[in-house]
DNA sequence: AGCAACTCCGACCGCATTGGTCTTGCTTAC
DNA sequence: GTAAGCAAGACCAATGCGGTCGGAGTTGCT
């Protein structure tokens, strides 16, 4: 169930590494993908994917690489995942254009979509900065953004 | 992002269904499929999934067809989705088994399981029953199991 | 300035999974 | 016995994911 990408998990796990290392200027993708044993040239097109997106700078030539736009506190989990796998939905029946392809008689759409847009908060509030830190369970959960609320 | 399948979206329909027509006795699978114009050999198959699952009785021969097992209210979505689906999770770092293909070097795993945990309590706390009234926002909030925190 | 190394970038491809169909056999009610 | 309905398996097409390849542009060094 709700299975997300590898490319999504590269991609996060790319972005944890630059912020880690953005005091040291731009990191090739080469680097990173050795760094954490991925196929070099799939991660490479994960980054340009998030360099168009805007999540990243590319800086071309010798020394150069990706670097993060914005700060680590300001990316969260869940632009990261939209920006790889697309603005896709937890259901069939949530299309781009909001139609429903069950000719109309689809009677579970809205209640799908509540939980989709729970579930779109709950990403919403994981930050990239929230990923550096090993995990302290219990005060890292105000940080996270707390509580998410389910309306059906 | 975060797409479930149609067959998933089939059997929350069919169970919707079925918890209204419960006091009718069983529905085919057939007059489900016509009911929502959907694949009616594809329902059939996902109607015996969920029954070999346990979340529905079958009843062969003539006038016979399928209904819940357990009350509407019993019966969450997060079952409902397993037994089709399978259990698979958010991220490819969580496997069954529990290990991550990365090597042991993936460091992401352990927040993200946290997201999948958080996703799979939500799910919990929605049953069939709340699929079957119209929506109410404000008043139906705490009956869907109210709030899920995410501690990362 | 010219060269060479480095890195980004876009197109391409095989394969697994999903959605869907067909066929056959078994069970039950009338 | 027959028709209605479930059960179970193989089978097929298409979408999209994971992965690869060659090219174009940029930078640093001499």
């Amino acid at each position: 169930m709700l299975r997300l990408t590898k490319k999504a998990d590269y991609g996060l796990i790319a972005l944890k590494y630059l912020a880690e290392q953005s005091t040291n200027g731009a990191q090739s993708a080469k680097d990173i993908a050795e760094a954490y044993h991925i196929p070099p040239q799939l991660l490479a097109k994960i980054l340009q994917t998030l360099a168009k997106s805007g999540l990243l700078v590319s800086h071309a030539g010798t020394n150069g690489g990706y670097a993060l736009a914005r700060s680590a506190h300001d990316i969260s989990a869940f632009e990261v995942i939209r920006a790889i796998d697309g603005p896709l939905f937890i259901t069939s029946c949530i299309t781009i254009h909001g139609t429903c392809d069950l000719h109309g008689t689809c009677t579970i759409k809205e209640p799908l979509r509540k939980v989709n847009d729970s579930i779109k908060e709950l990403l919403s509030g994981i930050r990239v900065s929230d990923l550096i830190e090993p995990i302290e369970d219990s005060p890292a959960a105000a940080l996270a953004g707390g509580l998410v609320s389910i309306a059906l």
